[in-house]
DNA sequence: GTTTAAATTAAACGTTTGTTTAACTTTGCT
DNA sequence: AGCAAAGTTAAACAAACGTTTAATTTAAAC
């Protein structure tokens, strides 16, 4: 558990919003250090370089992300379909709120070469499939749900549907009935959309019920 | 109509390879010229900068995707429920065939700036928006399809879960079990399995069977 | 064959990049 | 107060960046 005190969390913030916007390489570390009001120095004396700095942002990113998937394994007195929702839900709420972090988890992935940040990705995402495949799997046995279902694929459409609605976002923002409404307003508006599609979506496929 | 000579093409051909694997901003036009076999200044000389030839590389393909947008319409004789089926196969069938470039458009669309090629990402997604749209609406209308369906929503399944599907394969294909499988053939185990999902998706979430 | 334009090259251009240095200030401890 | 460690700074670093130059070769046209 590493700590960071308040001049190495702003470096994180400002780095992680900046890494979101314009890329890693499209960022330069004066970018980051001009606008988290720091000298550019800093950011090596701290965090060792530029790589490293954006694996800070990703460890500082992570451990909430653990700690999701911990609080969402518990309530087991849930329904199988009770659990699917609460993690539809759930996990909209945290990627619209941590939109800079997925933003960036989106475009690391697709690096072709191997990193450490890369393989952090993907271990964060065998974690979120560990957590839904029993919960999926034991319903399946129980004659809940359908046996035939994907669960790896049903899972890809989760974060897939998610991760390209944000984008979608800064488009849509510009069409003419939402011009005038602001931001939380849209960003509520977007989570009810995508939560009724979704939950609607798994029911039908997973239950054969409406 | 643009016209790109021999060399022209090269270079495109690699730019789009490597823009796809390394981002932009992560691969210089000397990574370029030295894997196209040309001269740094010839692309500076046939596109006028690297921001142009990112350009280039988006309008190559975009007419490809025109002319598949184009095809889609055609086949007037199908039922609804084909049509979506032919439209989830080609469009799996286009993004696996066309990786390189869905990766530079996945990253791109990313980007918080305004730049002409952002807008050119959306302009496509709305032309299959467009397409898409009257044949669900026509068939909710005939009482075919579900009423309450949201197309858009939809849409962004599709595209969410085939994009997400096309890096978690450099993971997978690392997997016990597919690691004596060759490329070609492990392209069409992924393209049938999300074939085999996504239509179960949308005729469960459309038409209410099964 | 001469002329004109296009293609191609190696070298140099001025910036910007990430990182380091060395001097200086602040902080915390005894 | 005095000392050592941590924090902070402006300046400098070499390397890499995208782009341009000016010279040369190739191709096409007359």
């Amino acid at each position: 558990m590493e700590e960071y005190n308040e001049k190495q969390l702003s470096i994180i913030i400002v780095a992680e919003r900046l890494f979101a916007d314009q890329g890693f390489h499209g960022t330069s570390v004066r970018d980051i250090a001009q606008e988290a009001d720091v000298n550019i120095a800093m950011i090596s004396y701290y965090f060792g370089s530029k790589d490293k700095l954006l694996e800070s942002v990703f460890r500082y990113r992570m451990e909430a992300s653990r700690k999701f998937i911990n609080e969402l394994v518990q309530n087991d007195t849930m329904e199988p379909l009770e659990k699917i929702n609460s993690l539809i839900d759930r996990y909209i709420n945290k990627m619209l709120g941590e939109q800079h972090f997925h933003c960036i988890m989106n475009r690391e992935q697709l690096n072709k070469e191997k990193s450490p940040v890369r393989d952090l990705i993907w271990e964060l995402k065998r974690e979120m499939l560990g957590l839904m495949q029993p919960i999926v799997t034991r319903a399946q046995e129980a004659g809940t749900f359908d046996k035939e279902v994907d669960v790896v694929m049903l899972m890809t459409t989760l974060f897939g549907t998610i991760n390209q609605a944000i984008p979608a976002q800064y488009i849509l923002r510009n069409d003419i009935e939402f011009e005038n409404m602001n931001d939380d307003d849209f960003k509520e508006y977007l989570r009810n959309r995508l939560s009724t599609h979704l939950k609607k979506l798994f029911k039908a496929i997973l239950t054969h019920e409406f």
